[in-house]
DNA sequence: CTGAAAGCGCTTACAG
DNA sequence: CTGAAAGCGCTTACAG
């Protein structure tokens, strides 16, 4: 009868029914809110107060529409099952929730284009911030972000020289450290046991860090050295026992690992092999995780605060989105070298 | 001059430009994305081309208020840093993100009260579907999420007996089965090294399985055996210590840990020790970890395909939400047992 | 300090 | 198959 359309709806408690219940204009009970201070203290309580009895749950679609705010932010990391990456997550959930912010979490398992995919899912979602490990995305990625003025970390990995604004560190200064001690150990034959470089420039950067201490000291690592593989401790273990068992000056005495998980490895595989570091050769990871300096031998490893990461990088992209400052501070964490049992001298 | 109102708006693009540019009305423009059949070819593609010149992409605040869909679904975890639950959350994240939803993460971090914090964020952003490990929620959470007509699981932990739909294993089973495995190996001294009941009904039902089947033995696990604490290395390495340092009797000859990590540590403790399992005495773990095979001794435990659970939970939730089926479906997925080498006949 | 009402960017019932 | 326009549930500029 009347012209009215008839309309879904959620079905559920909305504000309105809230500013009825309270007899005041809905107008102030989103004040009582957003801006308490804008409202008398009796009107404030008797809004709250109907709020609750209704059970009111405010509906974000409506606020962020009206608003343009969502108070979502959002993470993409490679995977899950790396506890570096979930350690970060970690640390970025609880400082987010802890702002009033809802994290999405998106793992592109090291495919750019399956990350870019999960990030743009996110921008429709009105994500008002972004975290990315590491600075391998398209191009594209980053001018949406910048077209829409979304701010956005790189996490993990640091670089002075990076366009973007980063907090991690130096992959490459680290594994040159690394080098550089099994190089002051008297160690000057080097294999490596990487992760793939493929998509992921923080690995590309361990690398190159590695090759640079060794060409510093007039050294380097030959081809057949390296051995390239998933980041298993199966890998780990038979990469060492191939290196191992070569003869003479084919034999490595120096082995880096790209991470503890690959080095633990090794470690088994010589445990397995009678062969007990730092008995002839040493071996070091990236990491130190849980177990690395409990397992016999202790693993010489270098030490990251993944979580600190993770916080660092939740609390700059709210300060920009708070307004008190236009850009995320890139934030340098130094890895701390755990010289243990599994590196020594040559001799 | 005009009576019209200044406001901010996004400042993006938005369906009306494309609409304008395509020379349609916003309505064709919203069926050639929503409901492409209703729309003739050549008006759909001009309008997908207008679409992309212009780069759109929609507003998904704007797309949830009138459709009162949001496609985002939500997890409430206890922590990443276990990566039985990071699993989980991978899982969980690819079979979303497949079917166009996007994830929101919450991590309790073992507190009742944040899950439930955490969870209602999520409701107020529209989650369609929300996925909880374990039951120990506030009854309060249950009735939002039944209020709001909102599908839900609960994984990790399976019980037919449970009144809400479940994706995981019987945690008293599990554990009665490997209190059954060693009983059958002739051990009759028996020891458990658990992380904290409080808040934990898994570790609570994996408790009840051991002092269930040791009953079904009559036998029992005295008091002064079972040693709660964190679920670290070194809370199962100082514990083996202290419960293997004891002098005859009250030495036990099989423990079981609450989960590998645990096991691993007092695996650990044991090598320090000079003392090899099986010899003398048994160790059981949980979880079935990636080092727990690789260990020496290999450790005996039960592996659990915690991605399975993820996958699954996903996979049961989308049905729902796409109206396949009213209730998600409870799921048993079943651990198996792994026999290895830290533990063997009493004898 | 408070209210009436416009507007946020979409979808969809209705009409043609 | 297509369009005009109401409506989704909030926030906020404006007026008082």
């Amino acid at each position: 009868m009347t012209g009215k359309r008839t309309r879904e709806g959620s079905g559920r408690v909305k504000l309105e029914a809230v500013a009825s219940a309270a007899k005041v204009s809905t107008a102030t009970v989103s004040r009582v809110f957003n801006e308490p201070d804008k409202v008398s203290e009796a009107i404030r309580e008797r809004v709250k107060e109907a709020a609750r009895a209704l059970n009111w749950i405010p509906n974000a679609a409506g606020r962020a529409l009206a608003s343009s705010r969502t108070h979502i932010a959002g993470a993409i990391i490679p995977t899950l099952d790396n506890e570096i990456f979930a350690h970060q997550i970690g640390g970025m959930q609880a400082v987010f929730s802890n702002a009033g912010f809802t994290l999405f979490l998106g793992c592109s398992n090291y495919d750019p284009l399956e990350g870019l995919r999960q990030a743009e899912a996110m921008l429709a979602r009105g994500v008002e911030a972004i975290a990315l490990v590491g600075e391998n995305h398209p191009e594209e990625l980053f001018a949406a972000l910048k077209a829409r003025d979304i701010p956005y970390v790189v996490t993990y990995s640091y670089s002075k020289l990076s366009e973007h604004p980063c907090i991690g560190f130096d992959n490459r200064a680290a594994f040159a450290r690394i080098t550089d001690h099994l190089l002051s150990l008297g160690h000057r034959r080097f294999a490596g046991i990487f992760q793939p470089v493929a998509n992921n420039d923080r690995v590309a950067a361990r690398l190159a860090g590695v090759r640079e201490a060794l060409a510093v000291a007039d050294r380097q690592m030959p081809d057949e050295n390296l051995l390239i593989g998933p980041s298993t401790l199966e890998f780990g273990a038979e990469s060492f026992s191939r290196l191992m068992t070569r003869e003479g000056e084919a034999r490595p005495t120096a082995i880096v690992c790209g991470n503890d998980n690959i080095a633990l490895g090794a470690l088994m595989a010589a445990n397995a092999l009678g062969l007990k570091a730092p008995t002839g050769f040493s071996i070091t990871g990236f990491d130190d995780l849980a177990i690395s300096s409990r397992f016999t031998p202790r693993l010489t490893t270098m030490k990251v605060d993944n979580q600190a990461i993770g916080t660092l990088a939740a609390s700059e992209l709210l300060a920009v989105v708070a307004g008190h400052k236009t850009r995320p501070q890139s934030k340098e964490i130094v890895p701390v070298l755990q010289v243990r049992d599994s590196s020594g001298p040559l001799a």
